[in-house]
DNA sequence: GTATTTTGCGCAAACGTTTGAGTGTTGAAA
DNA sequence: TTTCAACACTCAAACGTTTGCGCAAAATAC
């Protein structure tokens, strides 16, 4: 149980200053050759690591990015964080992960907590909640401070900071092309309400797609679930009260809901209806079918936001502000439920 | 862009001294009601929150605790984080997330950095390799710096620390014995190879119920998967070339490559041969038929093992060590995998 | 032999806090 | 008037670093 060592203890061990003992770990050259072997020997032996903390008080930067996601048992953003920790590393950084539980309160609570000198900057996506109540003063509080901010898929405008997101509208719209290329007529879309806004702009890729290829919109075979929990009985009403010959869903579960929901009525996918998800998730690949959908490719959106973040971090202070937003490209992986 | 309020900057505009200040803030008796009033008021007006850098440096301890795992990209450690972070954020801790990928470097790297004054204690589940190489030193030389670590899932007896795992031999047991009481009589094991502790312990689990049910023991209905890139092909010429009737997976994956491959030989899940898995995630839930499992608690396990941390953090320096593993049960949760 | 430069090291401040000890003023007891 | 406690506040050290500056001794130059 030796209490860690420090640059003091080092230096009365040796019976040098402490300045000595920084300097000649540190190479500077107005340490002498020898005291320097000797020093750099010692510490080596007790295996000397400077402390962190003090580090941090001292540069004013502590090396480390905070993530918040509103939840961490989710495919999409732990591939994010997955992503995000890969840059993070590689640039010498560390990364400290909360969850707001989509909850508008745990989110300042966090957003607080690590902007009180835990970490240099953030990366997060916003909270279910925060999105409803519109409320974004602890972000733009934390901006002010000079913190930087990259916000990730559920960005918002009102907020000024990077931002990485990938192109819904385009991305629902090469999903439902692709069905009315494979000659699927009534399209099925099951969709989450408005405030969410990946939902929003799914259904505008959707809407967008009939319309240039003049396939009518037929409101009834919109679905926009309001309430997660029951949106398995919510999806099963729907396919059995309307005739369609394809569904695009805009995440996982409704698309798997949307199959079984096909298949209990005595109807096979791909060969009576075709389904498409979004989000490439552990489901999708493993399910039977598997599932056609269109990759968010979340790793690349952690990579690019970390990226960001570092950039700004490091950037000179003179380089006048200037906000990007990157769009990662979404594409189409065609497997089992959607007919050739 | 104004840089965050501090002690010294309240007391050059109030025109007290920093000390003041800081009793004032804590409610000091030393400071006159007067003087507490204003500088309070001052505090909240401006939105003043201490530096938890500085509070760190001086408290010698950070308020935080280090999780290193394995993957994220992982439905039972995404739940143990969960657990993790709701025990932690109800003490007043936060928590740093830190992966090691399965390698033996870049865990002994972050464990490192973190133990230098970032976190003051650890949480976590051995990487792949780690157990491979039977390489401990960077653990035993934190704990003996004093820093509590509490390991879960994937531990090893060469560390002494606390532990939180689940019952493997017990849980693979129940598995077995359910599917011999529901008529099965030759059941084939999907495992991995030894030095993946889970699935020794769980081999061990299937190896002594038949023992204890004087079922014959054919080693060729045993596979233990060597190569995880591969497992898809291995599963699927295991079960073309046995005939079993039941199939017990040590995990999820297992279990769904077992349930297409016996489909693929034009058999029925569950009519023909049940199948079992073990860790209740996404998939066993989703998938058709959804998965008849051996539930790992992953959540608990978290709550669990962040409760043990806190507690040594927590003693006080005299009450004498002592090193606890908690079990967290298992259960058999019935679904539509296996035959009523 | 003195004047100047170089070498090698220590001092002290700073980062933002907390806290025990010290200090000066007030008011009351002796 | 002296003594002393109570009050309200400030000083300074500490946590572990880094770094500009100062300073003595040694080495070089004149």
């Amino acid at each position: 149980m030796k209490p860690k060592l420090t640059l003091k203890q080092i230096a009365r061990e040796l019976d040098v200053s402490i300045s000595t003992v920084s300097k000649a770990l540190r190479d500077s050259s107005e340490i002498g050759e020898e005291t320097r072997k000797k020093i750099k020997a010692f510490a080596k032996l007790y295996n000397y690591r400077p402390n962190n903390i003090a580090l941090s008080l001292k540069n004013r930067k502590t090396k480390t990015i905070g993530i918040i996601i509103p939840e961490i048992v989710h495919y999409f953003f732990t591939t994010v964080i997955s992503g995000v920790e890969q840059v993070a590393n590689e640039m010498g950084y560390n990364v400290i992960v909360c969850l707001s539980n989509n909850s508008f309160d745990k989110e300042v609570l966090n957003l607080e907590m690590l902007a009180n000198g835990s970490t240099d900057g953030f990366i997060l996506s916003l909270a279910k909640e925060t999105m409803q109540k519109e409320d974004y003063h602890h972000l733009t509080e934390v901006t002010n401070q000079g913190m930087p901010v990259v916000l990730f898929d559920r960005v918002v405008d009102e907020i000024h900071c990077d931002k990485v997101i990938i192109d819904d509208v385009i991305g629902a719209k090469k999903a439902v092309q692709y069905l009315l290329d494979k000659g699927s007529k009534k399209i099925g879309l099951v969709s989450t309400v408005d405030y969410v806004s990946v939902g929003k702009l799914r259904t505008r890729g959707y809407l967008e797609v009939l319309r240039e290829n003049n396939v009518e919109i037929d409101d009834k075979l919109i679905l926009k679930i309001e309430d997660m929990d029951n949106s398995e009985t919510e999806i099963k009403d729907f396919i059995d009260k309307n005739e369609v010959d394809a569904v695009f869903a805009v995440n996982e579960h409704f698309a798997i809901y949307a199959i079984k929901a096909i298949q209990e009525k005595g109807l096979k996918v791909p060969e009576d209806v075709s389904v498409i998800g979004f989000t490439d998730g552990e489901l999708s690949k493993r399910f039977i079918p598997s599932l056609t959908t269109v990759s968010q490719h979340g790793e690349r959106m952690g990579a690019e936001a970390a990226r960001l973040l570092i950039d700004k971090l490091e950037r000179k202070p003179e380089e006048e502000e200037s906000y990007r937003t990157v769009i990662v490209e979404t594409n189409l992986i065609e497997r089992n439920s959607t007919k050739l």
